[in-house]
Order: structure tokens, then C-alpha cells, then sequence
DNA sequence: TCAAGACGCTAATACGAATTATCAAGGCAG
DNA sequence: CTGCCTTGATAATTCGTATTAGCGTCTTGA
């Protein structure tokens, strides 16, 4: 149309100035004219094929990004990270073609397509060690929504304080006069038949729990909760004494608390339930719970930003970052039954 | 590593068996072993430079594909893109990167991805109509989730359809004594101060209700609700000596409900209400509206049907599809107060 | 004996832009 | 008149894959 070179119109589309690339002003205006009358766009594979990056984020979910169920625990990462992206320029890749082996999408598959963004974000409660490795070994950038252990190197992560704030909820009941305290969960143990490590998050809770009970010189209990019933739980905590339970899942937390007023005990009167976190599972439940809230809004945004300054070839930095959980008073905390300023 | 051609290479990877391109199963074993232990994978940009397709689906949204608000009425739609998609074995671009003006994204901007994605599903409340008439025009290939009117040619759309169910809505209430009914919303009204044309789904529902009333023969009335409270519309609807509303906003009728119980009427006794859909903005109430349900998944799902349809090279069959309502019967429909087998 | 396939693979090219080395023309000083 | 610099633009190359025409040799059938 103009009549100039391909050449030209990449350097005008891409309003280079440098030194020793001019364009002529009317020159530069025809082609301008010419892009703008036909609404040319350039390809944004060709580009990116070119350029070596795209601003495109992508993001990987080990459960459907869209969840049909009610409790749905993604949903603010997500929020989160598409936020930052609209503020970043960036489009986001949701790799729902990840094919599902044994119940849970891969990340590594023959046709993934990791690299048509230029990094990405990883959700899910835990994930697959060996594919955390591989992504690690092969420099692969990409940031956790989370934290994670090592695998065959540092992995970037940006994930909730899980001991701090499990650690503060304990001083909290402590603080109240709890003496007979529990833990009910998965903690540090493997699950399943396979038996998979625990998650990062589960162990982090028990550790932190583990770690403030020692400070304090308190009576402490581990209920697992693999298998075990509601009714099994409750009366394992009623045998035992214990007067304060930490459930690392929202949902047990519920469940037992529930059972707990069908058989006619008091929550907190008999017994105080902190939950460690947000719900991950439909919890139908009315209670209040006293405990922490994840920060999971901030944690999808800051994976993000994480993600760009990896991206970025200066240094980088702080490639894994804690963010701290916020107390939530509740209504399930209170002090033990026959605390009259009687114990210690 | 093995010696063979790049071509070789591509070949095996796709494995290509056909008459003309054959490798020896030797070859061919050696280059696999090779593609194995190194975990090679094919460049997923420069695969799609060449094939000029990448099973790729683009999802174009209005507003935040994750919305912040409780009242999340695009989900199901996206739960059923995904789910499609899923199964396609389809990765879903979301366009984040697109710049907002005037209070809304922007298909077609410098520098927009849309042809990164083998086509899109575009999503949104109203599509702006000179993006809709530029995407028909250039002919990329896209499907909107919602009717669409013409704009320079056919739109595929998947969309609901509120004509019949409006209609269905409108015998209901005819059959069980109804005879002064009232549309409450905007129907084909523009709006704003630009004079905005209503969106389709809003003219559909009016259109549904004057033609179903047409043929019955009773009292109508159209509240257009623009700038209005709810005291004014109450007041409208009684003195008119409405029995009947149909509101086409579902927070509308919940205020509207709201506040006559308020004021010590009875829902459906003194006025019935019936909701033409979902709610599409947060609507805090427990009355269990009586009208029907938007298919919201399945337009998801068949919106990535008929995109997948357009791509294929073969016809381009049953562009437009519209999906039933499913009715609800609800408790905010009852005959009216004066009809004691009275009326006709 | 000769033409026609079968066989297994590769060189060359296309895809659409970004980038770089290079070129021609003109101005200017010596 | 020569040599050098500036200006403005382009030809050529690169990115990594898919695709196709075509290579030489060996079989097969008539």
C-alpha cells in the first residue's frame, strides 16, 4: 500500500526511535495511516516466535478453574491473579487441555503448551513433586500459589503463614486459659493408599501448632484425621480431655462441631474449635468460626508479581514470599468450662 | 542425537503414517527413544505459525472473567466453556490484556491477540455493536454466548430463549386468574444518558411478553424502570391495579418484594411476582421467585459446540441456537386476591 | 529388458514478524 | 575531486516447526 518494505513497517509499528534506526516523519505517517485504515494487527504468534515473551500468563490449576461446587476455594487466587494480569497488560492461558492421569491434571504432557506463555502461575493444595522438579530443572519460570519445598532446587511461591498464624491462634487459647489442646488433621503424615507426603499446607499448621504449644508447656494431642469419623474424632477429644481442637480442614471443623450440638454439648462452652483457614471443601455450616483467613486474593496478585520479576532479566529477587494470615475472632473461642481463675 | 533430519523428526513426532511419508520403524524408534529421554517437546508458537491453528479457544469477557461480587452470574456460563473445552482437549486464552474505555473492554485494540486463539467465545451482558459488526466483517471465527442481532451479517450465538419462556410465564399466570399484568424493566428502551440500545436479552423478554398477551387478551402495562426506586414502581404497579409483575431484573423484583412486605402486603397475595431469569447482580434476599432458569452451563458448553462447528472447513450448519428455560415454580406466584372463580 | 513403483529420508520452503548488516544518495570539508 | 559522515530505507536472516517435492536404489511385473 505504501509502497515501503516489511521491514519499515515493523519498526514503525513498534515506534522504534533508536539511533540508527530513522524513519522519515511523512514516512513513518503513511504507514501509520495505512495501519490504521485497515486495522492492521500484527500476529501475535508471528511476534511472539520473533520476540522470545508475550505477556502471557499461564495458569495451572490441578482441579477445574471453574468449579461447580459451592465451596470454592480457588476462586480469590483467581480473582487475584486476573487482577494484577488486567494491570500488567497480561492475558491469562488456562491450560484446561492438561490431560487427567490418575485424578489429577499434568503439568508435563507430549503437545503441553507451557512455553506459549512466558510463565506461569501453579494452584492446587499440593503438587506433584516430580513434576515441581522437572519444572525446576528445566528453569521453566513459574511461581507456586503457595509454598513448597524444595524439589531439586528452590521452588518460587508466594504462600500464606500458615505457622505464625497457627502459632498466634494457640497463645490466643492458651492466652484464655486452654491447658488440653489438639490437633486435628493430616499434619506432617502421608495419605492415601499411595501414600502421598502431606501437603505443604498441613504440615506447615501442625509445625506451627507444634512449635507455639512447646513455648507454652501445654497438654497436646495429634488426632489424624485419615478415615476417621466425625462421632470417632469428637470422642477422641472428649476421652483425652482436650478442651481447645485446631482443625486444619474448615470442614471437619464443621462437621464435628455439628455432631457436637446434636449431642447436646456447647460450642465453645464444651469445647472450642479454631479452624486453621478458609473453607477448601462445601462446608454447610452456620457457625462462626473462630480462627485465621487466608489471604488467598493477595496471594494470587503477588504470584503474579513474582512471576514478572522472574521474568525480568535483572536479578532475581525475593523469590518467595510468606503473607500473613488475619485473625478471625469468631464465636468459638471461649474458656475452658471449669476456668474460674483456677488453673496455673 | 540420532542423525536424522529435522523433517525426520517432525514426522515421528506427529506420527505421521501416511502413504506418502513413511520412516522405518528402526528410525522411527531411535528419534522416539531420543523425544523420551530428552522430554522434547515441539515449540507450541512455532507449531501454530506453521499449522495456523493451535486448539487454542479465546474467551472474551466485558467485565472480569472473576468477578469480585457474590452475585457471580457469568460462572456457570465459564464452568461449561471449560468443561467443553476440557474436553476438546482445549486450552482457554482469557483476553485480561484488553484495555477498558468508556467503562468497558475493548475487542479490537493495537496490539489485541485475538488471532492467537483458533476462535472465541465473546460474553457479556451487551456487545458493543460496531466490535460485533467488525468481527463479522473480518470474518474471525467467534460465537456469542447470548442472541445477538444482526450486525452486518448473521452472529453465531448460542443464546436463551426468553421469548418462550416469557411466554410460558405469561399463560402460567393468565391460567391461574391474572388479568392485569405488568412488564417491569427496560425491554427495548435505550438507556443511559448515550442512549445505549437495550441489550437483546432485555427486548427478547419484552417481546415474549407482548406477544404472549396479544393472544390472551388481558390488561398490560411496561414500567421501563431506568432511574427509578422501587417505591415508584410499587406505587405504579398498585395503582394501575397490577396483579402480575414481571420483572425482568431479579434484584428489581427483589427489591420491589422486599420493600411491599415491608409495607405489610403479602407476596404473591396482593402481587404476584415473577423473575424473567437468574439474578445478575447481587441480590441479598430468601423469597423463592417464581419464573425460570437461564441455562447458563449449557450455553457455556454448546457456545464452544457451534465455535468448534465454525472452524471446521465443513459447512457452517446451525449457527444460531437457542436454548430453553427451565421454569421455576417458586412461591411468588398465586392466583389473584378478588378471584374466587370469578373471573371470565 | 524396461518402466513403474516401493522405500526411507532430506533439502527446501512457508508461516509472519523482529532484527541487523548494508546500501545508495546527498551534504560537507579539505 | 576525494573521502567521510549522515540520512532513510531495505535485503537478508532469524525464530522452530509442518509440509512437500524429489532423491537414488531396489523390486516387481509385463
Amino acid at each position: 500500500m505504501t509502497g515501503v518494505s516489511q521491514a519499515t513497517v515493523s519498526l514503525v509499528l513498534n515506534g522504534r526511535a533508536d539511533a540508527d534506526v530513522r524513519i522519515a516523519p511523512e514516512t513513518r505517517d503513511r504507514v501509520l495511516q495505512a495501519i490504521r485504515s485497515t486495522g492492521y494487527v500484527a500476529d501475535p504468534i508471528a511476534r511472539r516466535l520473533a520476540a522470545r515473551h508475550n505477556r502471557i500468563i499461564g495458569v495451572f490449576t490441578y482441579e477445574p478453574v471453574f468449579p461447580t461446587g459451592t465451596g470454592d476455594f480457588y476462586h480469590p487466587f483467581l480473582v487475584g491473579i486476573e487482577q494484577c494480569a488486567e494491570q500488567l497488560g497480561c492475558d491469562l492461558l488456562l491450560f484446561t487441555s492438561a490431560p487427567v492421569v490418575d485424578g489429577r491434571r499434568r503439568v508435563f504432557h507430549e503437545d503441553n503448551r507451557l512455553r506459549l506463555a512466558d510463565g506461569c502461575v501453579l494452584l492446587g493444595r499440593s503438587l506433584d513433586h516430580h513434576e515441581l522438579t522437572r519444572l525446576v530443572a528445566e528453569g521453566l519460570p513459574f511461581v507456586s500459589v503457595g509454598r513448597r519445598d524444595d524439589a531439586g532446587g528452590p521452588v518460587p511461591y508466594v504462600g500464606a503463614d500458615y505457622p505464625a498464624a497457627t502459632a498466634a491462634l494457640v497463645h490466643r487459647a492458651v492466652g484464655v486459659g486452654h491447658r488440653r489442646l489438639a490437633y486435628v488433621g493430616q499434619g506432617d503424615g502421608p495419605t492415601g493408599p499411595d501414600r502421598r507426603p502431606a501437603p505443604e499446607s498441613h504440615a506447615d499448621r501442625l509445625r506451627g501448632f507444634t512449635a507455639a504449644v512447646a513455648a507454652t508447656g501445654v497438654t497436646t494431642r495429634h488426632e489424624p484425621t485419615a478415615d476417621r469419623s466425625p462421632a470417632d474424632l469428637l470422642d477422641a477429644l472428649l476421652d483425652a480431655g482436650v478442651t481447645a481442637a485446631f482443625v486444619e480442614e474448615y470442614a471437619d471443623g464443621a462437621a464435628i462441631a455439628g455432631l457436637a450440638r446434636e449431642r447436646g454439648l456447647s460450642i465453645p462452652g464444651d469445647l472450642s474449635i479454631l479452624a486453621l483457614g478458609d473453607p477448601t471443601r462445601p462446608a454447610p455450616t452456620d457457625i462462626d468460626f473462630s480462627g485465621f483467613r487466608i489471604p488467598r486474593r493477595q496471594m494470587g496478585w503477588q504470584a503474579v508479581e513474582v512471576l514478572t520479576t522472574l521474568l525480568e532479566p535483572t536479578g532475581r529477587s525475593e523469590i518467595q514470599r510468606l503473607l500473613s494470615c488475619e485473625p478471625v475472632d469468631g464465636a468459638t473461642l471461649a474458656p475452658p468450662a471449669g476456668s474460674g481463675r483456677s488453673t496455673k
